[in-house]
DNA sequence: ACGAAGGTTTGACATTTATCAATCACTGCA
DNA sequence: TGCAGTGATTGATAAATGTCAAACCTTCGT
């Protein structure tokens, strides 16, 4: 793999502590390829061979069943995914697909194994990354189990503002269609629920959102550290 | 602790590969107790003092919001709880309850954590126990997402079917009412959900259910081992 | 054995969510 | 510029799921 994305791959939390010797034996081992938009990357059901790590663009995590189709998450750079099940050497749970033209670094699970066995800060710090992911799920299953489509999207609008700097107004930064399945309903639904959030100060304008009144929408969606909060 | 339980604990994949000392250390540190029935062992929030193992009875986690509460696992011996907020030092997602006189292994964190950085054999044993959960924790999502409320009830007949030994006859071994809540539905809904399974062939008779047409059942339930299978 | 308490089932009904069909709006390309 | 394709919205309707109330059934302790 070429230099040039090294230093930020080694600042994520899973390589920072890691010796340069070994972090250099795993890049060297890996691809960086470019993929055009919609690509399939990884269908559920395969081999773990790589662990990935999304270095530009964004891809979708979805699974499907019996025809059905959930999104289950959008990874931005720069993250890795599939962590658990390069680690197990098991089957993969999701499919992951490239939503714009992306760059993905492949580092392969058995060199992964290999070097976890061999490096243990790089141990201790997937260990960090996995519970972490594994909380981060958990949460998802009580968001799910707890709430209403309606509070979900409340919630879900709370964060992404959050993410995108805390103002009044911001970008969804996902097709509606996608953020619809992410959270479990019909774009329909979706639709309306944006409507149904008008009284408590939400404004819908394209992909912009405008939050007008932050102490109404916050009275009722009752966001939760233990449910909604991006660490802990 | 006393001495009695520690062969079965030590046969767990958690603690089976770690060195004898470090064992030791941490069963001597750690206290056996006994709790009755409906006891909150743990509440959602807390600081996570312990890593706990369920040795008798059976324990169930769960969650609450807005005044709104949902089983999502139950413990049955011999298995830990609460291990990925063990490690990272942050407060339990979930909430803890003796569902029947239960006893409980409680190693001080802070322990785990200290024999974790030593022994490399426990952290690999703790990175695949987290992988385990991660993974298992996605597959609930996918249930949840993917299917109906009918769909999760068969399938999780199926499971349950297997993990009774596999015959047409089996046990449920929980309240219909907290199996209700874990499938994420009402226990009327419950009710009527096993009517709807009847032309499926299953037969429920208390806590007894009879699956006299299995081929059926599979047709309908479409069980599929990323999402269903306890291992991979 | 009796009765209280709580789990389970049933029926009637309300709410939430999905589906289907049509229209509108936007994007990208010929 | 115009048009095809896709996403977004809207309205009408259906299906799934939840709520409420009552009856029934177990369990368990007195």
């Amino acid at each position: 793999m070429p230099e040039s994305h090294r230093p930020d791959i080694r600042k994520l939390d899973l390589f920072s502590e890691m010796s340069d010797e070994n972090f250099q034996s795993l890049m060297h081992a890996s691809y960086l390829q470019t993929f055009p938009p919609q690509i399939e990357l990884i269908t559920e059901g395969d081999a773990s061979d790589f662990l990935h790590v999304v270095v530009d663009g964004s891809v979708e995590l979805f699974a499907r069943w019996n025809n059905r189709e959930t999104s289950v998450a959008i990874v931005r750079p720069i993250s890795t995914f599939i962590l658990a099940a390069t680690l197990r050497n098991a089957p993969n749970l999701m499919s992951a697909r490239t939503l714009e033209k992306s760059r993905v670094v492949l580092i392969p699970s058995e060199d992964v194994r290999r070097i976890f066995d061999a490096d243990n800060n790089f141990a201790r710090a997937i260990v960090s990354e996995l519970a972490s992911g594994y909380r981060a799920s958990i949460k998802k299953t009580k968001d799910l189990k707890l709430r209403t489509s309606l509070e979900r999207l409340a919630n879900y609008l709370l964060r992404q503002q959050i993410r995108e700097g805390g103002g009044p107004e911001f970008e969804l930064q996902t097709e509606k269609k996608r953020l619809a399945s992410y959270l479990n309903m019909t774009p329909e639904n979706l639709s309306r629920a944006f409507k149904s959030l008008k009284p408590y100060g939400v404004e819908v304008n394209g992909s912009k959102i405008t939050i007008s009144n932050q102490p109404d929408l916050v009275k009722f969606a009752r966001p939760s550290p233990l449910i909604d909060d991006k660490t802990v």
